[in-house]
DNA sequence: GTCTATACGCCGATAGAC
DNA sequence: GTCTATCGGCGTATAGAC
């Protein structure tokens, strides 16, 4: 660490304020001039920084699914049942749509495979294939009906990725945390078995 | 008609080519000049017939949505309990992955609200209004389980729209008409009365 | 109502001084 | 490693002939 302690990275500030910018308006309504008017960086430090723009995004992405995994990784260690596992599941989706949700946002609303033309979609992602293999091992156990796996993710994650949407978008009275029980038995009867 | 039949009018084409465009390659990287090409319309004449690109999207928009409302309200003449009305909109939507994947990518994958500022999300147009009300209507008539209405939608439809996406996406092996039974029986445990 | 030609602003990216 | 200045190109939109 060669710097002081307390001073954020360049680095650091500029990915905070382009999440920010690129959720709010857009990734492609935000220009490199908008970045550094926030950040009070010039553009040429950016780019010192950064190769292009598309860059910026994609640190974005590798952060955030990186804090993902590692979420995931925690979420097998502390958890063993099936039941347990998506309950933890559900709970870290909706703290972060809580209390990050521009990275909720980001995930879910900005469409980010235009810009990043080379990831794969959400429900393709290392994170999203943990979440998967969760119920797939249900099924396997018999916690989880006999069903087809594509099907049990649709059923469990598209009810949750949904009601985050719908947060999102501010079509829920309360926090989604209030709902977290009420959604998670909802989504859980459709893969239950019996 | 002032048109001698079989001729299809340049705002037709237009809007068939836009909304190939818009879903292949999205809205922001499709310039006036691709439509201008693909069309075999010159750019001076599309201004003619629209405004502006954005007046496009929106026309674009409004057909598809018209197409909706009227679908929906078909459904809610020849159908009458909440089972069956839930089975044709599904029925509908899987319809339309199959025959126009550009519909549906345009409605759930183009996130349409970045170009078209003023439309409402996805599941506050009035066609999704109507596919909750159905859901609401069940709620009291008893069908469906005493529960928060926005859980209901989320968990119906949010299976049936995941599913929709994963198919879009190329995720599942075969047509999405091929699981209709299974994903409708599962979004439908998730409300169902008992 | 269709075209060609072009104006003009915006923005990503670079050059180069400090 | 930070800045200012600027280039080059693209893309929307318009002008105006036919």
């Amino acid at each position: 660490m060669t710097e002081t302690a307390n001073q954020e990275e360049p680095r650091e500030i500029i990915l905070k304020i382009s999440l920010k910018l690129f959720t709010q308006k857009s990734y492609f309504k935000t220009s490199i001039a908008d970045i550094a008017r926030e950040t009070s960086i010039s553009s040429g430090s950016i780019y010192h920084v950064f190769k292009n723009k598309e860059a910026i995004a994609q640190a974005l992405y590798d952060d955030l699914m990186e804090r993902m995994d590692d979420s995931l990784a925690e979420i097998r260690r502390t958890h063993k049942t099936v039941a347990d596992r998506t309950r933890a599941v559900v709970d870290l989706l909706f703290t972060l749509t809580e209390d990050a949700p521009e990275v909720m946002r980001f995930l879910l609303l900005s469409n980010y495979r235009e810009f990043l033309p080379t990831e794969k979609s959400l429900s393709s992602s290392p994170a999203f294939e943990g979440f998967k293999e969760i119920l797939s091992d249900g099924i396997k156990n018999g916690d989880i009906r006999r069903m087809n796996p594509a099907t049990a993710y649709a059923s469990f994650y598209g009810t949750i990725l949904e009601s985050i949407r719908m947060s999102l978008e501010g079509l829920l009275e309360k926090p989604i945390s209030a709902y977290n029980h009420e959604l998670w038995d909802s989504a859980w009867r459709a893969v239950v078995r019996r």
